[in-house]
DNA sequence: AAGGAGGGTTTTTTT
DNA sequence: AACCCTCCTT
């Protein structure tokens, strides 16, 4: 492998370090991934077995494209390939043969965002005082940060911060009782589990310690507490650890990442050796160095500067628009000319923001421009309605326990149960701590529900097992029998029922073919496919990935995305919107912590670096914000990108004009 | 039980 | 503007 010889020295010097702990701190657009995967090769090459080494990625996206490119690396011939994975997916895999040692069933089903916002909206009822109350998804933030410093439910009360978070024990205790119940685990869980299974069981520790004689790390500063501490514990026999990451662009704190962990990597691993990787090879310098003079706001970062190696050929331009709406058309307009008039590939093209309501405005100007596009991530596939019904449907005919599945799709479509008959059931459910199909026959005999709910639900019961049988028969034809399931329930009258236009019927029919369709190609690279291994992916893939949407970043068009999905990517051309106070940054950090400003600046930062020749950056004077225009002011972000900190005049905007 | 009207609330980022 | 919840009519 003479391909060493396009790596420069810094990059070669962290390949060839094979052993022992070592922080690479790589900024961005300095290689990172290249090295990472040239490591893995040339460990390979030198005699490790594939599978004996274990690489982390941050999704699953990028854990399939370096196990690609490791493979092309060693000439596309490797008996066994090495295994690249996501922390939730290792530790779905170690759960799977393990988890019953913890008293939790083999068959464990795994929460994604929606049902755990369910389960959080469910536990939350009832608990508010005065009107002191949560919002589900604060609550789940609030249990997610309890559970990554290992408060347990029954010891929550102890690590109150204030009155609030007493009702959020309350809500606690429910959420992970009814978890329990239901056999289900979230995402926090599936680290926390397979730690306590290491810590629990000395056996399964040396046993998964001695499947690896390498790990390695991506995107190390996104780390959390449980990563590190399932880290720690598998590389203790021999250190032969190597973490990846840029501190600088850490922008996950908020899900409880700690940048702490890299910052203090050489305190965790004494003796470990540092690589800095600071040659950046993607943007020119112009970019670089709007970048460098940002990012240097931030306290509490490894100083490094990047130095960049392309030449810019015009600066970074920043525009103002009167409005939000101005601020798309003319974005768009520009783009429009570019990809039309003048051949620019549409795929070298980004338009990235901060939130996800802001590309609405942007997909209405593209479409009507002209201009294909693809929106990364978003409102994603798993959000829309109907996937999360077809999700529940073949949740409660796998999980018989699952009544929070079961609850959504009762009555979906309508079948004669309604609010009244399933509200008595609930209460008798829980009252006798059994499951709600299971109460149906007392109920009825006690004439509790009428007899037309009665039939409706033994006949409803009735389809479950049928199908639950035929799913577990055919596996290999589950895509048939979800056809099947979807005509006998009456699926597509229902869809044409509540969508009177067909404009609509045709969108939400074509979600639903796409979900058939990504059965399908479950079934054909999987070797031993079932509703299990499908739904286990299904909540793992999450947004990222070929799932249903069938690769969004394979299609062609300008990209729409968050910053946050942007991470790791890299665009030619690249339109950064929306920097005003209040969007980057963001409203809700303004009101936090000192250090929630400097993660909206890391966020920043990670934008400006995604560009490689051409950065173009937007605001708006107005913006609409719940049907009413409000005025804005300029990103505190956009004085220290231009060195115009401490100015009292507004700095000078060029003034935008329309293109085309 | 079903469906529609009206009113109130909402938006940070995601494995 | 979009969503969810509640209430009212059928």
């Amino acid at each position: 492998m003479d391909r060493l010889s396009e790596l420069n020295p810094r990059q070669r010097e962290a390949v060839l370090i094979s052993s022992g702990p070592l922080l690479v701190l790589a900024g961005a657009g300095t290689g990172k991934t290249r090295v990472i995967t040239y490591r893995m090769a040339e460990l390979i090459r030198r005699g490790t077995p594939p599978e004996r080494i274990l690489s982390v990625t941050f999704t699953n996206k990028a854990a399939r494209e370096m196990r690609e490119r490791t493979t092309a690396l060693l000439g596309g011939k490797l008996r066994r390939r090495p295994l690249v994975s996501t922390f939730h997916a290792f530790c779905v895999r170690v759960l799977r043969q393990e988890i019953e040692r913890l008293g939790y069933p083999a068959k464990f089903a795994i929460y994604d965002r929606g049902d755990q916002e369910s389960a959080a909206r469910k536990a939350l009822r009832d608990v508010r005082l005065g009107d002191e109350t949560w919002r589900p998804g604060d609550l789940l933030a609030r249990i997610s940060r309890w559970k990554m410093a290992g408060v347990r439910p029954s010891g929550a009360m102890e690590h109150t911060e204030d009155d609030r978070d007493v009702l959020a024990v309350v809500a606690y205790r429910r959420y992970q009782g009814n978890l329990r119940a239901a056999g289900a685990v979230d995402f926090d869980d599936l680290l926390l589990l397979t730690l306590e299974l290491f810590q629990q069981h000395a056996d399964v520790l040396a046993r998964h310690q001695g499947r690896f004689d390498h790990v390695q790390i991506d995107e190390y500063q996104d780390t959390n507490a449980a990563q590190f501490a399932l880290v720690e514990a598998l590389v203790r026999p021999h250190r032969n650890l190597c973490v990846v990451g840029d501190d600088d662009q850490s922008i996950y704190g908020w899900r409880g990442a700690e940048v702490e962990h890299i910052l203090g990597f050489q305190t965790h691993f004494p003796g470990a050796r540092v690589v800095r990787l600071e040659d950046n090879y993607r943007s020119t310098d112009a970019i670089l160095e709007i970048a460098n003079r940002l990012v240097r706001h931030n306290r509490g970062r490894h100083e490094k500067s990047l130095v960049a190696h392309r030449r810019a050929q015009g600066p970074v331009r920043f525009l103002a628009f009167e409005d939000d709406l101005k601020e798309a058309e003319g974005v768009v307009a520009e783009i429009r000319e570019l990809v039309n008039g003048r051949g620019v590939s549409p795929e070298s093209i980004a338009i990235l923001f901060r939130t996800n309501e802001q590309p609405r405005v942007y997909e209405q100007e593209l479409r009507r421009a002209g201009v294909r596009y693809v929106l990364v991530g978003g409102q994603s596939f798993f959000d829309r309605r109907e996937v999360r019904d077809l999700l529940a449907y073949l949740k409660a005919i796998s999980q018989p326990d699952d009544d929070m599945s079961l609850l959504r799709i009762i009555n979906t479509p309508a079948r004669g149960i309604g609010t009244s008959s399933i509200e008595k059931l609930m209460k008798r459910a829980v009252r006798e701590g059994r499951r709600v199909l299971d109460v149906v026959p007392d109920a009825a005999r006690e004439r509790e529900i009428s007899r037309r709910a009665h039939e409706a639900l033994d006949g409803f019961r009735e389809l479950l097992q049928r199908y639950r049988a035929r799913f577990a028969d055919e596996p290999r034809r589950m895509d048939r029998t979800l056809i099947a399931l979807l005509d006998e329930i009456g699926y597509r009258a229902e869809i044409e029922r509540q969508y009177p236009q067909p404009e609509q019927q045709q969108a939400r029919m074509a979600v639903v073919e796409q979900f058939v369709d990504s059965i399908k190609q479950h079934i054909e690279r999987t070797e031993e496919p079932s509703l299990e291994t499908f739904l286990e992916d299904a909540a793992l893939v999450g947004r990222d990935e070929d799932f249903g949407a069938s690769d969004e970043l394979s299609q062609s068009g300008i990209r729409l995305m968050t910053l946050h999905s942007a991470k790791g990517l890299e665009f030619p051309r690249v339109y950064l919107v929306g920097l005003e106070e209040g969007l980057l940054p963001h409203h809700r950090s303004l009101i936090g912590p000192d250090t929630a400003i400097e993660e909206e600046r890391r966020l920043c930062y990670v934008g400006v670096t995604r560009a490689m020749q051409e950065l173009t950056v937007t605001r708006a004077e107005s913006r609409m914000k719940w049907g009413r225009r409000k005025p804005t002011l300029p990103s505190r972000f956009l004085y220290e990108m231009r060195g115009e900190v401490g100015e009292i005049e507004a700095p000078e905007f060029d003034e935008a004009e329309a293109v085309g």
